[in-house]
DNA sequence: CTGAAAGCGCTTACAG
DNA sequence: CTGAAAGCGCTTACAG
């Protein structure tokens, strides 16, 4: 008992297969009666048409690709969402795939990603690599960039300036009068962006270049360890900004663990706002990121160009906010 | 400039489409010189296979379909890595959909991913809506149910049993001295079976019929809600077992925002063994699933049936644990 | 080891 | 409003 092929609907209501292709795509051409005698067939037979042979045949997939770096414990989570939003309400279909920050790993992912037929790919990030920017600009399809910014995206970017995140939590830290600073991140592109960016307003302000404390792994042990690292290498640190909340979340706890009051001897921040950070004791202070609005955006750039309209800004900058509370702060704690 | 098709590597190789296609397929049946020459066209031209027409050709979608509650800051992270990984390895793709924990839900997505003729399905959970189940069996595809346990699989079931996880944290709890219990949790069947394995075990122990308390979602601050409700509910509630950890999370948090001694006068537990439950400080006793094993062996089972093999065992029963923790044993805290 | 023929299940113009 | 013809880009037997 195979599965009923669009022939065998269109035999038991008693019309072409063309007509039967039409109630699935442009009902509003076909009769009512030929219509409902065609929907009554389709569902007697549980007829699902095979989108390969209708994507081969229409040259349209219906399938937007989406990169992530990881699905892991995910601050892309929101934005998966804010995509498959935008798309679905689109009638699109989202093929998500990990290239668990490789570059190798991103090259494969297109690949297979790309035989797929995609309509339009989504990345996270800016994509680095110049022969994958080339090969993504040859496909003649809707690309966009996400949760970074760039003068020269290949196709579109939705996102914001990590540089200038790190930069504005540098001058938080300042403004609470700290100034013998470090930064904890993996070496991640976007995280260096958050990095140079922060290294940049001290500089500036003739504070202390910051320690860089490399990590391995994004995990709250990684961030205990890398607490512990920096206090060894510069017992005289007074603030520590982690590239992301997890790892944040991890050097608040090795504080507590060592009796160290947050943010009086120390000051922690994050990125990305997990509920977490917000639940904590001391709360922590972090950079707030429109993860789902940038997912959301993204998909809905995709879905407008699909649809037919033009190329529009080709830069969309959604900005970030400093969340301030009391791990940098000294206000009283419940 | 449109893509290249099998037909120009043929033509700049000087063979057939055919001997194209073998080179991809099963390159051991070519021979050296013309694999060669192949090899160095689709080099050339970049040429990627289509793989609808592929699939439409061959029958074969290369696809495994994977359906999951939800994407969410997801305690199901592991099982997609682990599912990941094995299909990846056996040369599959696999296709993610979320169904929101709607029954409804899922069924909309089991139709738009059989569109795309996966050549096996994975689901967590058991599939409850009977029509589903019907539907499922008759595709005579591989399909693997996850995360439960249960006598009649549609096809074959990887995971462990909830309601013996229940009971084995009621005995937990008992074991602790603590007899006024309270559970909570969602009204997913998984979360219910958690539930009524917990409330057999105080029964025919005689201990007091927890208060069941009911959460809307999955997060920090509803597992604090709930933890409010529960002590106006109960006030001389000793224990509480929370479906999930993030849940429990909350409630360890509202009592350090309460001050209540945990465990001594109020002891907690969690479900999942997030990096969090072992971090948090007092550290959060919970029950380990093996999340990344029930999503590898899926995977497996999957690919090992996909290569020719016929089904094995149908029920696999991989287990838990209970991990004890100092949220309910009044061992000494750092 | 290699290729000509037929076909996978749809949809796209085109005609009426 | 409806349908006959052709074709989307591959792969499957089959033959040699």
């Amino acid at each position: 008992m195979s599965r009923p092929r669009i022939e065998d609907v269109a035999a038991l209501a008693g019309t072409s297969p063309i007509t039967v292709s039409r109630v699935l795509r442009a009902p509003g051409k076909v009769a009512p009666a030929t219509r409902a005698r065609v929907a009554a067939a389709i569902e007697q037979l549980g007829y699902i048409p095979n989108l390969s042979a209708s994507s081969l045949a229409s040259r349209r997939s219906g399938i937007v690709g989406l990169l992530v770096p990881t699905i892991d414990n995910s601050i892309f989570a929101a934005t998966v969402q804010g995509m498959s939003d935008a798309v679905g309400d689109a009638g699109l279909q989202l093929l998500l795939g990990d290239f668990r920050y490789s570059e190798a790993g991103e090259r494969a992912l297109v690949r297979a990603l790309i035989g797929r037929q995609p309509e339009a790919l989504v990345v996270v990030g800016v994509v680095r690599d110049a022969a994958l920017r080339r090969m993504l600009q040859g496909l003649a399809i809707p690309v966009v960039e996400t949760w970074d910014l760039t003068d020269d995206p290949i196709d579109t970017v939705v996102g914001f300036s990590n540089e200038a995140a790190g930069a504005a939590m540098a001058r938080h830290f300042l403004d609470c009068g700290k100034r013998r600073l470090a930064f904890v991140g993996g070496l991640d592109h976007r995280a260096q962006l958050r990095r140079q960016g922060f290294a940049a307003v001290l500089a500036s302000a003739g504070a202390p270049a910051p320690l860089a404390q490399e990590v391995e792994t994004i995990g709250i042990a990684e961030g205990r360890r890398a607490l512990t690292a920096v206090l060894e290498k510069a017992p005289e640190t007074d603030g520590v900004f982690f590239a992301t909340d997890v790892l944040a979340v991890g050097g608040l706890m090795e504080c507590q663990h060592r009796a160290i009051p947050v943010p009086e001897r120390l000051a922690i921040a994050g990125l990305g706002d997990l509920e977490i950070a917000r639940e904590l004791s001391p709360s922590l202070t972090t950079v707030r990121i429109p993860a789902y609005e940038i997912g959301r955006r993204a998909g809905e750039v995709v879905a407008t160009r699909l649809a037919g309209a033009p190329a529009g800004e080709r830069i969309l900058d959604l900005g970030f906010s400093i969340e301030v509370r009391e791990s940098t702060t000294s206000r009283s704690r419940a």
